[in-house]
DNA sequence: GTAGATGCAAATCTTTTGCTCGCCC
DNA sequence: GGGCGAGCAAAAGATTTGCATCTAC
C-alpha cells in the first residue's frame, strides 16, 4: 500500500544478496506489476511481454530462489499449480467458491491465536498457510462448483 | 472416536449412494485403517495388500469420487502431492517443519473467528485449509530445513 | 440389460534437471 | 577469470484419460 515506486522487487533482490541477471529483474518487474496470484505459466506470459527471450526454466528457478529468499511465497488455490506472490506482511485468502476469486484479508487476531496454539502444543510458530472457502451472502452454493475449487 | 466398527467406511459409501464394488470397498477399508495422511501412491500400497489386482488409475478415480461426495478430504503437506484423510469434524494440522510429521488439532475459538470474519466480509464460509508450520521448542531451525518443507 | 467401474497403457500437465554456453561481480 | 545463471530439451513425477472389458444394481 504504501509502495510508491515501480520497482520496489528489484531492491529486495538487491537488498537480500541475489546476483541480478535482466532476467531476474524482468521476472522482479512482472511480480510487481502482479496484483493477484499467478502461477508460473502466467508469469511466464508477463515476464515475456518484458522480455521475450526468458524460459520457462528460468521462471522456476528463479522462483524457487526468490521463495527461498524469502521474497516471495507460494499460494495454493486448489487448482494443482502453485500460485505466487510478492512476499508481505502476514495475511489470508479467502476463496469465492463461486468464481474462484481470491479476497485477501487480514487479522492479528487469528495470527496471535495460532500462536498461542502452537505454543501450547510445545512447537513455535514457523508459519502457516490459510485458505478461507465461501461464497457470497445469498449466492446459492452448487455443491459441485463448491468442489470443483477445492 | 467413537466409531467402535472397523469398516464406518463402507457404511458412508453406501449411505452416500455409491455404487459399491470390490475395490472400492477395499479403498474404504484401506482408509479405515489408515490412521495418518497417506497419498495416493501410499494408500495404493495399502489398498494392494488387501487386494493385489487394484489398479493406481482406480486409487485416484475412487479418492475423486470419495472427495467429491464430502467422505474423504485433501490435505496439503507441502511435498507437492495430495495426502488425504477421512472427512471428519473441522480440524486442523500442524506441521513439524523438523520431520514433516503431521499433528492434528481443534480449535473451536479459530473456526468462530473465521466465521465470524467472511461474514463481515459479506460471505457465508464453506470450509477452509489450514496448515501450520513450526518447530518444537528449543530446536534450533536450520532455515534450509524450514525452507525445503513448504 | 445397461450405465457405470476397472485395468492397462498412453497421454497430459506441472515442475525439475543435465548440459553447454554466456554473463555478472 | 571463475562461478553462477540461462536456454533448450529431455526427464521426472503426479494425475488423468481412452478404450475394451467387466459388473453392480
Amino acid at each position: 500500500m504504501a509502495v510508491t515506486m515501480e520497482n520496489a522487487m528489484l531492491k529486495k533482490c538487491i537488498d537480500a544478496g541475489l546476483r541480478m541477471t535482466s532476467q531476474r529483474e524482468t521476472i522482479a518487474m512482472a511480480l510487481d506489476q502482479s496484483y493477484d496470484h499467478p502461477d508460473a505459466e502466467l508469469l511466464y506470459k508477463r515476464a515475456n511481454e518484458i522480455d521475450s527471450t526468458i524460459s520457462i526454466a528460468t521462471i522456476y528457478r528463479t522462483l524457487g530462489i526468490f521463495e527461498r529468499a524469502g521474497l516471495v511465497q507460494k499460494v495454493d488455490v486448489g487448482d494443482g499449480k502453485s500460485h505466487y506472490e510478492i512476499a508481505r506482511d502476514q495475511h489470508e485468502h479467502l476463496v469465492d467458491t463461486q468464481n474462484g476469486q481470491i479476497h485477501e484479508f487480514k487479522s492479528e487476531e487469528l495470527t496471535a491465536l495460532l500462536s498461542e496454539i502452537a505454543d501450547k502444543m510445545g512447537f513455535e510458530l514457523t508459519s502457516h498457510k490459510l485458505e478461507v472457502y465461501g461464497k457470497k451472502h445469498g449466492d446459492v452454493a452448487c455443491r459441485c462448483i463448491q468442489i470443483k475449487v477445492y
